[in-house]
DNA sequence: ACGCTCTTGTGAAGGCATTCACAAAATCGA
DNA sequence: TCGATTTTGTGAATGCCTTCACAAGAGCGT
């Protein structure tokens, strides 16, 4: 439970990622996945017109508890001041500067069906220092249209436009049965950091990121705690049938263990 | 770096999920998250007609390490055999069971913008347990249209519609705008699991699961990676360069502290 | 029946991340 | 100037997850 504060995607494989920022410290990889929701947080605040937010205000818009915020920031070097909070604007520049935000990179999409159009349209990636610069498909009904005022391209093209348009990020969204193809193309032609949205496990170089988004897993994993819920519920009902009864076993309080 | 072994999405807000399968333990959440990565990995080898893995082939399916991967079952109980490794049938049947899969839930998506119509199509739900079991959008022009065969219905109905299909899990992919809202009517009809793709924090009573999916923030995590390894490559360039030269800082390497 | 080989299941150790709790710093009012 | 108040930054403690490493168990050939 324990409402919006319980988000952990944690698929939890170890990384050795460190970075190295101005002042010569290392940044957890937790506190990176973080970062970005501050991002996020700040930017409404400054829309809003706020100059000055405490960790504790902050804490709440973006969800996490205050003593974390504190200490995620606290990786990033001393930009608060003690007594009044955070002025939104350097805290910005600082997470933007942290994350490589300012370079404004250049990302291909490779695949445009409902989900790469949708990705393609998506105005959080503009907006956030990325520049969508190749749109990908190998359907010929598809190449040569625009989306959002870019063409699609054949990807016989693939190669030419990651090295043309040094492109380091790509964004797969093709069906699960040409994504290793897809990537390693990529890779081939420099790729180094891919977000996958293919059902599928990449294999790849070492010195290549991957990072996954899986739809079904998602719900699945909400699936558990529901399911959970509802067997919690159930043995409460039992513990409440008990007390006048003396069986206590309901037909459905099993069904976690059915085979 | 570390390749495919890398995925981290680690929120890392702490959860007290815990559930008690048949043999009465708990399952860690950083388990759950990865039971769905076995699933798959798991069907894979039920098409191809394999009927027993051991740990080492199915961890490296899932891109996961043996070791973690036998913890991880250990939790639902013991379903292998020692020298012969798991029954890929059995142990299919019983992940699905621990995440709850087998009752053929009814799932509600909200939005059918590119994103939503990305979603109600994407297989990996209906063959996974989900039922999509209602559609819902407030675009007169979409309301009575249909997708994948169910019609959409307006945003009115939606009340309506989680009580009469006893909805309990929902998808939210409408703007940021009116995600919060959505999420309040959701809950006041009952739902008590939320997938939440719109970029802002929802707050729920603490009985309601919120999962969020990111998209801009998965980018900007790969983003500081990628700019990790930009960095690092620019001083071990500094480093060569000292070597034969006595200074030893680009201009570039600065990068880290920009304001 | 027995020893060899293979692979699981799991205590124990180690590593990260979160949370706690408080000293240090900054502002404000008197 | 000084004390009260606020809020940051951070050591220390706690807890969760991963990794290690090996004993226990299962099959197989002889």
């Amino acid at each position: 439970m324990t409402a919006h504060r319980d988000q952990l995607d944690a698929l939890g494989v170890a990384a050795d990622h460190r970075q190295a920022n101005g002042a010569g410290r290392t940044v957890p990889d937790a506190t990176v996945a973080r970062l970005a929701l501050y991002l996020r947080a700040l930017t409404s605040l400054a829309d809003a017109g706020t100059a000055t937010v405490s960790s504790e205000s902050l804490a709440s818009a973006a969800g996490v508890n205050s003593a974390k915020l504190r200490k995620d920031l606290s990786y990033l070097g001393s930009y608060g001041v003690r007594g009044v909070g955070y002025d939104v604007e350097l805290l910005t520049e600082q997470i933007r500067s942290t994350l490589g935000l300012n370079q404004n990179r250049a990302v291909a999409l490779i695949g445009l069906g409902h989900l790469g159009q949708a990705l393609a349209g998506y105005a959080g990636f503009a907006s956030r220092g990325f520049r969508i610069a190749a749109l990908v498909d190998n359907d010929a009904a598809l190449v040569g249209t625009f989306v959002r005022g870019l063409a699609v391209q054949h990807s016989d093209e693939l190669e030419n436009l990651v090295r043309a348009e040094d492109i380091s990020i790509a964004v797969i969204a093709v069906p699960a049965s040409v994504a290793q193809e897809v990537c390693d193309r990529l890779v081939a032609a420099g790729v180094t950091s891919i977000l996958n949205f293919a059902p599928a496990v990449l294999n790849v170089p070492p010195h290549v990121d991957v990072r996954k988004v899986d739809l079904a897993a998602e719900l699945q994993i909400l699936s558990f705690h529901d399911n959970r819920k509802a067997v919690q519920a159930d043995i409460e009902a039992d513990a409440a049938l008990a007390h006048s009864n003396g069986a206590g076993l309901s037909a459905r309080a099993g069904q976690a263990g059915t085979a």
